[in-house]
DNA sequence: GTCTTCCCTGATCGAATGTTCAGGGAAGCA
DNA sequence: TGCTTCCCTGAACATTCGATCAGGGAAGAC
């Protein structure tokens, strides 16, 4: 037990700055977010976060290895779990769980769409790294779906881009929909999920 | 013609400096934008920004105005031009051009998205002064549509900030698809046009 | 011609940036 | 008990940040 409360107190550390750096990275971008902040959010000294992270790209690197490996769990359970159904309520599974995840975590679209759109060497690393393995099984999945005449024609990749973007933009600019209508609570999972079935106009089952 | 000429060099230099400034805040943020950085992409001093705009927020805000002038005016045309159709199709005028602006500039999109992540005094002063005029108009439009039965019912907000971000999601993100698919060339307008077609359900007009 | 106006530059300010480094200090092993 | 390991801190580094200021220098007014 002893050097475990060693290590277990340096994991907790690192994943108490994960937090907060994920926290900063999303709402102000990798350039805008300083280290000092960050170390100031969680508590502790700045020399702390180069002690445990290299530099503060490989701090950036472990928010988003620990965002998408979560991530990629949730992925892998919610196919398991559909694994018997037809292709679009398969690929609906997905969204649903997508449309969750965006709701419950808005950062992760916010620090999606932040490097998505100048190409650099992170944006570089992130789709290898992760963003290919995920999406191109899935618009692998809208293809046949496609193919079967249950999903709508079009260019697949704009499709599952539509449905990554309603699902996180709805979250992500919880801000700004707020200020503009005064509402604090944001639509629930279901209504877009709902949105996103219109859009690949999948029939609904009668159940 | 003389002073003209002056004030004409001066302008000329303004909106040198806009337009690089919008390129920088839309890429790496307004945090992570630096006055030097768009001083050198325009080929001047980095006290020209702070001559003609009294600070790095004022240059931010010269940026908004200058886009949201031109779009306001060409959505003003878009509505003026389709002034005798149904709701629907108006929306969907209006839609039609939301996605050719974001096509043409997709700095518009990302410039909106980094903004309205975090709930900042810039986003309080973009909310009110160009944003509530135009949403609140076009989602009460869709709630006009809806009463009709021409829309698919649920919240107008949600359908509404769906409409952007299909549209500017897109061309904003062409970076990383870019990356993900080996594609150089985005998607067609008329392509984004009909999955938000697909998305009200509004039924294409024989014609 | 002189004088004024105004676009623009270079030097400089204090503050903040990421990174490096020496050392403290408690926990675990002998 | 000593000794080593390792989590963590504080000070310092050069660089870059937004902002200020004095002045140059051409164009227009007179």
């Amino acid at each position: 037990m002893g050097m475990k409360a060693r290590t277990r107190a340096a994991d907790a550390s690192r994943s108490r700055i994960i937090r907060a750096a994920r926290a900063r990275f999303a709402s102000v971008g990798f350039e805008g977010a300083s280290t000092r902040q960050i170390a100031e959010d969680v508590g502790v000294a700045q020399s702390l976060l180069l002690y445990h992270f290299a530099s503060k790209e490989s701090l950036w690197k472990a928010v988003m290895d620990d965002l998408f490996v979560s991530a990629r769990a949730r992925l892998d359970e919610a196919e398991r779990a559909s694994r018997d159904a037809t292709i679009p309520e398969r690929l609906m599974a997905v969204a649903r769980l997508i449309v969750q995840l965006a709701a419950e975590q808005p950062d992760i679209h916010r620090l999606m769409t932040i490097e998505g759109r100048s190409e650099s060497d992170r944006l570089r690393w992130l789709v290898e790294r992760h963003l290919r393995p995920i999406h191109e099984k899935y618009i692998a999945w809208i293809r046949r779906g496609q193919r079967a005449r249950l999903i709508r024609s079009g260019d697949p990749v704009l499709l599952y881009y539509s449905i990554l973007a309603i699902a996180g933009t709805t979250y992500s600019l919880a801000p700004e929909i707020k200020l503009l209508t005064g509402t604090t609570s944001p639509p629930a999972p279901a209504a877009v999920e709902a949105l996103i079935r219109s859009l690949l106009q999948i029939e609904t089952e009668a159940s």
